[in-house]
DNA sequence: CGCCGATGTGAGACAAATTCATAATCCTCA
DNA sequence: TGAGGATTATGAATTTGTCTCACATCGGCG
């Protein structure tokens, strides 16, 4: 049986015309093409779709039932042409974001807040598991963006900078690296280190200062929370290392100290890897302006909490 | 934008097959073919459905879209034209029945449930409020079975002989005419008749008694159920008259007295018409086989309840 | 860098849908 | 009931669209 959309609309046309001539006139169509086009759909079907016993032809059992799926199936096409209209014209699109940091999720929420108000008809996601491969899934179109540190030079892989960070040492106010100005390297010889469980490529502090260095602290912990982290932190069960956007809620808090590493502290920068093709697309470029300028706003210090 | 079918089995079978050349493959068509029909698709769309950066052939958000779309739709068609090749097999069939007589609910749901029964796949309905007019819906196809006492000679429509039954003189027995041992049209004269909401041609009160006679009863009350008639003859507020398989259940119940219309008594025979094509159709026979042997099981008189 | 597997392209063959012209019906109304 | 208008059916010609064939092109992998 070898039905089709044009048979859809013929059967939803008769109907809601009540008469095949008139169906023809409302499609922009021959009585007789109409006609013909029925015809074969019966001898498809092996069924009887209408009455021909009566003149103003009408629907049989049958054709009531196709009708009833005609009514079902073509609001659903119109509707897909409607999100297709809205992707070529650029309303509408899909952003999701394969985050390499873990500790980004703090700065993106607010950013993607802002932005799904601004574009509410495109599909936002972010895409966890993804850390790793991160770029050949966004040549390969699984995701949109990718948030590194690690810029690369490939072809058709817009690496756009969004701002400057700083990773900062974290410690209990007890612990006696707290008397130091900064901290270097071999000052994580005897600690036991909190991280993301994320590869030590991935990490800052391993990859600017600790395997440069070729230091091993005396353990690592992995945690997933950045809450927890800091829970861990604040007890002394060890030190962590983390963005500046991140210990901004402790820096003035009387359990923690936060150092720079190495005496003049370290910069880093993040991008966002997007598709050539995408980075000029309008909702691309909004969010981007978003995630360079929002973020700045955490990392400026909080004002002391009074109490 | 020229959606076919067609292009939906293509996306879930390039999805599916994971390449469209494997997908040519398993819809048994050209490579080539399919080339060409995505290419025209996404022209139509305006949308790239295709991830074309990467060799084997995936979708790309749109596509996605559209794949999710076809996974909705396809088994709503294979589910239609299963539903057909039953219609064809005359396993499947509609049945809707208008009933121009009103007390035929009494045998003739029995008679549907065992029809149930013994095809399940057959769309069974009772339409009321087509008691007028039910012949022309039956030509319109509106419905596909008429329950009848009055045969017209139409073609293309057969009208099959039921069984006959004998409409029934129904009163209290606290009632004058409980004394008579049958009753005349004379005797409704100052009686109170209780009959169904219909136009008097269809009653046989009326059609073959009163009418004739040109006898007008002291009044006309009109109720639908058949328990109410019952309830309202037995407590004296009037007489009715009501077919033998319905007053079965009272024939001896010693609140009512039941007596023949006219000294012999009156014989009507019930008809089902149904469109000559179908008459012969499996499901049909057999309805209609049911429905001349199962209500004169009801029509025999009850046993003599006991208590 | 070069091969292999996979996709894209163009011309022609073929099938299917549409149109035109006209016939066959049905419905209505006098 | 029969004429006339409206509605649907049919056949041949035409147009449109889809498929195939042959070959060009491209991407990935060693």
């Amino acid at each position: 049986m070898h039905l089709e959309f044009r048979h859809l609309r013929t059967i939803k046309a008769i109907h809601e015309a009540g008469g095949l001539a008139r169906a023809a006139d409302l499609m922009n169509i021959t009585q007789s093409a109409l006609s013909h086009q029925v015809k074969g759909l019966e001898e498809q079907a092996g069924v009887e779709l209408f009455v021909r016993r009566t003149k103003p032809l009408r629907l049989s059992a049958a054709g009531m039932k196709l009708l009833r799926l005609a009514e079902r199936i073509l609001p659903e096409i119109e509707t897909l042409e409607d999100e297709f209209q809205a992707l070529q014209s650029g309303k509408a699109g899909r952003l999701h974001i394969a985050i390499e940091c873990h500790a980004c999720f703090e700065w993106l929420f607010p950013v993607l807040e802002l932005f799904r108000r601004a574009w509410p008809d495109v599909d936002v996601d972010i895409r966890p598991g993804l850390a790793f491969d991160a770029l050949p899934a966004l040549k390969r179109e699984e995701v949109d963006l990718v948030v590194s540190s690690d810029p690369e030079d490939l072809d058709a892989v817009d690496f756009t900078p969004l701002f400057d960070y700083e990773p900062v040492f974290v410690a209990s106010s007890q612990h006696p690296l707290a008397q130091k100005k900064f901290i270097e390297a071999e000052d994580f010889r005897g600690e036991m280190l909190i991280s993301y469980p994320v590869e030590r490529a991935r990490l800052d502090v391993f990859s600017q200062l600790l395997t440069p260095a070729k230091v091993e602290p005396r353990g690592v912990r992995q945690v997933e929370l950045t809450a927890v982290i800091l829970l861990l932190v604040a007890s002394n069960r060890g030190v962590a290392v983390l963005p500046d956007w991140v210990v901004r809620e402790v820096r003035y808090h009387s359990d923690y100290v936060t150092r720079p590493l190495t005496e003049k502290g370290l910069t880093r920068r993040l991008y966002a890897a997007t598709r050539a093709e995408d980075t000029a697309r309008p909702f691309m470029a909004h969010l981007l302006k978003l995630a360079r300028t929002e973020p700045v706003k955490l990392q400026r210090p909080a004002a002391p909490q009074p109490h």
